[in-house]
DNA sequence: CAGTATCCTGTCCGATACTG
DNA sequence: CAGTATCGGACAGGATACTG
């Protein structure tokens, strides 16, 4: 994620790829929501070189997304937990699962979204939370909002699809 | 995303990232989505350098997210739209937008989801589409599913914080 | 206008060796 | 066990020049 101008990303989108733009990132998330904490089980589930891991947690820990949390102090040892902003992340990796699952699973889906109590298999879909109204692609847009720079409105209103 | 191993990927997230885990793929889509379809519309919108742009489109259409649509002859002219697989992925950039405006627009949201009729703004949230239940961190977890070989399943049994 | 062709730099990433 | 240090290769990505 080496960009020239970060300074004129306001588009959230963006910003968020600038947390979790690389993929490894978003794999050690995943697994952290499986609940893995420590440095070699991450490394053990993902086959990850030692030298990235290091450094992809430590991106993800100034990001705000994982917490060190020191478990040991002779010697010093450090897991890594979710924070607040990690694991509002949540939604992401659902969006991608469900999307995976959907297009490039020929032989069926491997993993699926289970009620954590009864087992029972959920189908993710998005919508909004006060209507409840599905998101869809026609029903939807995009478009600037109250912090929107002028650059931003102009994008918007050159060409809004309706 | 050049990985040794791609044949053991059976997680439907991973193989997901195989297709957009540049970033540069997921931002032409966020542009596509905005009706962007001509070579140098997304240029000038993402400031690409165009060898990189030509790749990222080549590689998206390869993957059959967007697809090559002759719009002239002489001489040969291209644009490029969304198939079907591209426009599923949509929940995807939802739930980034909703993310990085939660997490990284301290001055308010430069972008928000709209009705397109009403203009009403939506707060994007994932739920289950049969029963309609939000779904939550604790409520909600990944399993193996019908798909799942002998390792993806010794992965989630290992270790399901319930 | 819609790209292709080169060249170059940074860094992502893997492999390996080493340390308390 | 939980990393750090170092090396090298592949490629993402940028800049620029060129073409029908």
């Amino acid at each position: 994620m080496q960009r020239k101008n970060l300074g004129d990303m306001q588009c959230p989108i963006a910003r968020s790829l600038e947390r979790v733009g690389e993929w490894w990132s978003i794999l050690i998330l995943r697994d952290a929501f499986q609940g893995l904490t420590r440095f070699d089980q991450f490394q053990k589930s993902l086959e990850i070189a030692p030298n990235m891991l290091t450094k992809r947690l430590n991106a993800l820990v100034e990001s705000g997304l994982l917490e060190r949390r020191q478990y040991s102090e002779h010697p010093p040892r450090d897991e890594y937990v979710l924070t607040e902003r990690g694991r509002d992340f949540r939604p992401v990796l659902w969006a991608l699962l469900a999307w995976g699952n959907k297009h490039f699973a020929p032989e069926g889906a491997s993993v699926v979204l289970v009620d954590s109590e009864t087992g029972t298999p959920a189908d993710p879909i998005m919508v909004d939370r006060t209507t409840g109204r599905p998101l869809t692609e026609l029903a939807f847009k995009s478009a600037p909002g109250p912090a929107a720079d002028e650059r931003t409105r102009r994008r918007h209103a050159a060409r809004s699809p309706s």
